[in-house]
DNA sequence: ACCATTATTGACATAACCGTCAAACTTGAC
DNA sequence: GTCAAGTTTGACGGTTATGTCAATAATGGT
């Protein structure tokens, strides 16, 4: 190797995310990235390419700790604490910072940045492996648990929840309602008799 | 009236809105605008003072038809056939255009247009008035119709799901999977035993 | 017919953006 | 220590954006 990268690529790739996750996609310039990173532009041109390029690198590191942390939210017994704990990652993700970050894969979604094949296909592959975490999560219910909707129709209808949980804290910015409004889905997707009878003590 | 206005404002606005529809808010420029419309850049600035200003009146026109319709769409006696034609309502509209134009109000609540306190406020009132027309048609429910929760909360998860229901739009460009998802939670919300024990037979 | 008032027009000022590139620099390999 | 290869740097060019303004045009009231 005799050219070495002078930058920390996984620092520089993390303040990146900040910004993006902050700004949007097209709303994040060059410049803010290269004043926010420490490297200069011509370099991340050398380096990336474009800013869609880099854009994709960022959300692979985006996506790799947002599915970790879900991931580790489902890992629990009574399917009715895994959704709450997952609800609750959710939601705490995007009432992270000040003001609020929001989500990142629902900024660029709902930007133009979407219309890049590229860009939505990364979006599309996190929202896929949403789906899949929750369908193997739910594909485990006992019948104590009250599942009253097929593992895989039901993990869409909780991802697509998701996205307009999402929408709704932009507008009201009110984190209380979007937990309500998780716990409404919870309780019509979980039969509480079922659940009831399936407690701790048996 | 001495000096008149020489261009049709509801035109106008109308064509503005199938821009900003289109593009989303940031992403339109007032060039663009001034081109869409007929009307020259400096006489939008005169007659409306600035982007955000002619947002506004914009959001207006597209607040007034979007609710309209979707009043219409509730005015059915049975409570399923109404939450049917309510989602049809709102995927049709967001799946219109080609490309497809999505959801005006969800692409300004995901962009940093949201920030500006007088846009909030008008996203936020458009989908209060959505919410409170849902609560309204809810809290007709008979027991026949089955529903499974209280009018208020009901509401507000349907109108959370709508919004998600745009973003799955955006990543995934498949109607059928959004009228699906509308369907899982029609059925998680309506009990159907008392949906058939209430038919129009009776 | 005139005039006051407003709208329209096109140019201007300013700033931001993206992407490129030649020159200078850095570094590991030999 | 020298060299080849890749990186960094700062400047350049071209494009696009917002908002302003003085000059011009249009109109309803009188």
């Amino acid at each position: 190797m005799v050219g070495v990268r002078q930058f920390d690529e996984a620092e520089a790739l993390r303040k990146a995310l900040t910004l993006f996750w902050t700004k949007g996609f097209d709303e994040t310039s060059m410049q803010e990235l290269a004043s926010a990173t420490g490297v200069q532009r011509g370099s991340l041109y050398n380096a990336y390419g474009d800013k869609g390029a880099l854009f994709l690198k960022v959300f692979e590191v985006y996506r790799r700790d947002f599915l970790r942390q879900l991931r580790a939210s489902l890992d629990r017994p009574k399917l009715h604490d895994a959704l709450q704990s997952f609800f609750d990652c959710v939601v705490t993700s995007m009432t992270t910072g000040n003001p609020t970050r929001g989500c990142l894969s629902t900024k660029t979604a709902a930007s133009t940045a979407i219309v890049d094949e590229s860009i939505r296909e990364a979006v599309q592959g996190l929202l896929d492996e949403l789906e899949g975490l929750l369908g193997g999560r739910l594909a485990r219910a006992q019948p104590s648990d009250g599942l009253r909707l097929a593992p895989g129709e039901a993990a869409r209808l909780i991802v697509t929840l998701t996205r307009g949980i999402v929408i709704i804290e932009r507008v009201y910015q009110d984190e209380q309602r979007l937990r309500a409004t998780a716990d409404a889905l919870i309780a019509l997707l979980l039969d509480d008799r079922a659940l009831a009878s399936g407690g701790d003590r048996a």
